[in-house]
DNA sequence: CATGAATGAGTATTCATTCAT
DNA sequence: CATGAATGAATACTCATTCAT
């Protein structure tokens, strides 16, 4: 929640002034970061930066919330034909936007990421209020969905397999970003049906 | 690298040092890990600190090596049967050797699991230099192997899968550590076979 | 002395911005007094501020000056009958006077008050110059008219008598404000008798 | 409470330091003195004032604490006698003692008295604790001896006197430092028996 | 005349590291 | 070899004042 004073400024400005606390982010921690290093490097006045944000949680709470709204619009069109898709399908899908999210944004990918898995309960508390999503819960329900249309082994453990799954899209993203690189978003669809077809063949229901 | 002067420390004390300076990383990260309460809580004087270590991201460096050191005693003997084994079977010792670590020394655990997901690129190279083990490559040659002795499938991405596999260990203790609490190694035994059998059944050798 | 930017302004506002202020000081001291919490209040923008007056300090001297022109109401008709009072009963009126401001208005009252016992002199003299009024000297006239006229003992040291009635006068207001908070106009005249009555009897001129 | 380093410290350097520091609150209230200026008169290292003091509060409460020590050293013989003076000798001694150290003691008196007249009450307690004497009570106690002993008027307000009283110590105090700047304690002794007498003759017992 | 964004010096406090004893 | 005092750059944040619109 920037104060009106931000939302007012001229796009550039505003521009220049997220770039610099996501840079700032993406290298520091969250308890790290500097606040006079964002101000130097977007060119303003320490006293305008708090003319503008709260203080360093609310700004990088603002950053958080960007990060988490450019991703949905990866994913917005997924959870409409949410029904209409295979558990295996929308899976797919879904860790194929993860992926063009993180490698389209990496620094958001990184400074989100990098708060959830690190930072302590407290702080998240104190920056985030009760607001973390539990990714888990969703995958979660998908799988019991996907068990109910025998889609799904229903003997697999949903609370493990739900955790692995969640891990290994951020893994995935990291595996790209990282080592991979991948301009092509022809490698995306290879490498994720890969990974894929290692998951289904494990945890598909076999009944009959 | 400590100094020769830690080195020569009454083991006693050098217990006190090393006990206090795990529990400072366990509980903060690097960057806000403080020298003054790690020379507190061990009752030594400033001064002595820097007489035994080269700085904060000396002796951080040392106790992620104990615990590298500590992990593979797990793990030594798994690698002496090596041969011995099938790909799974000696997987599957990996996987709960790693769960028995974390669980035995979750502080060690926290600290370098942490520092590896979590710190940057540009700190992890000040404190670790160019030694980040590649257990990657490990599990690699392990697959090689194992596609050799048509164990594997030969038309998985070799590299992809390591990764996953490297992944899903830490996720494994994750899962432990924080959800699952196992004082009983039963019911680790059950969960990694749990895995392992979503693992086996997709990239297992299925030819003839 | 505010611009004529401020005593142009509709009356209403001018009031706004006065109370506002008067709140201010009556809450925070000089120094930490905050502009930008009065122009909050009086719902004016920042630079409004500036264009009505020179500065938190010229803001102050307006406040000061408002305090005494307002008690001065509350002693006029008393210096108009100056010479049909003996001293004593002319000091009775002053006193009950002074305490009837503080009571009816205790802001104004603790501002000047306070200002005056507590700023440091530098601070004193920045902010009002050399207009610090000399009441001692006043009240050192009437202590000479009324040994003229024979009610005072002319031993007395009129110096030091004069500081005191002058202290006296802030004291007991003070102790109405703090410990009596008599709503009861009766209460201050019994209250102020028995202080005279101590006075009166030390000083009184007791010659033939 | 100032740390064991402070305590420690070669007695020239800790006399300098609290004199920058007496300097700075005699000159400036509590919340606008100011350690970077504190330590940059004593010619010390910032971090050294936060290895010696807790903060500003400690360093400010310590010199409190100092002028307090010091007063009743020039009390401690009079409180010893108590019971062998009359009221009026008791208090003659203790307006005397008072003024001596206000005279000895001029920015150690202010600072004192300053902060206990204008602090708020908030700042009291947090700088202060519950420590705050009631001085007041002192001397109503005196005055109600004084009743019994048949020295003073039974028919006096207590309460009210004793604030005036109270009051007048600290008027006498600053009358003296502020306009008579008397050296010589002969002028001291004359004034306080002017007052004293004015006072006698006023709340005298004159029973019978 | 009203506005409010911009400024930058100011605040208290922390902390890894050095170095003289 | 042990000590712990000294350092000073770093931190987040505040606020009276200016000035262009």
């Amino acid at each position: 929640m920037p104060k009106d004073t931000f939302s007012n400024l001229p796009e550039e400005k505003k521009q220049r002034i997220l770039e610099a606390a996501i840079d700032e982010f993406a290298e520091y921690s969250f308890e790290t970061a500097s606040i006079t290093r964002i101000t130097e490097a977007a060119g303003i006045a320490k006293g305008s930066f708090y003319q503008y944000f709260d203080g360093k949680g609310d700004i990088f709470k603002h950053i958080f919330d960007i990060s988490g709204i450019r991703k949905m619009e990866y994913m917005r069109h997924l959870l409409r034909d949410m029904d209409s898709l295979t558990f295996f399908e929308l899976f797919r899908q879904l860790y194929i936007a993860g992926i063009k999210f993180a490698r389209d944004n990496p620094k958001l990918h990184a400074i989100a990421d990098g708060f959830v898995k690190n930072a302590s309960p407290a702080l998240k508390n104190e920056v985030l209020g009760k607001a973390i999503p539990k990714s888990n819960e969703f995958i979660e329900d998908l799988l019991t969905r996907g068990i109910g249309r025998k889609e799904i082994d229903p003997d697999i453990d949903v609370k493990l397999i739900a955790f692995i799954l969640t891990s290994l899209s951020i893994t995935l993203s990291e595996y790209f970003i990282r080592d991979v690189k991948a301009e092509d978003d022809m490698e995306i669809l290879v490498m994720v049906d890969k990974m894929l077809s290692m998951i289904e063949n494990g945890i598909k229901y076999k009944g009959e």
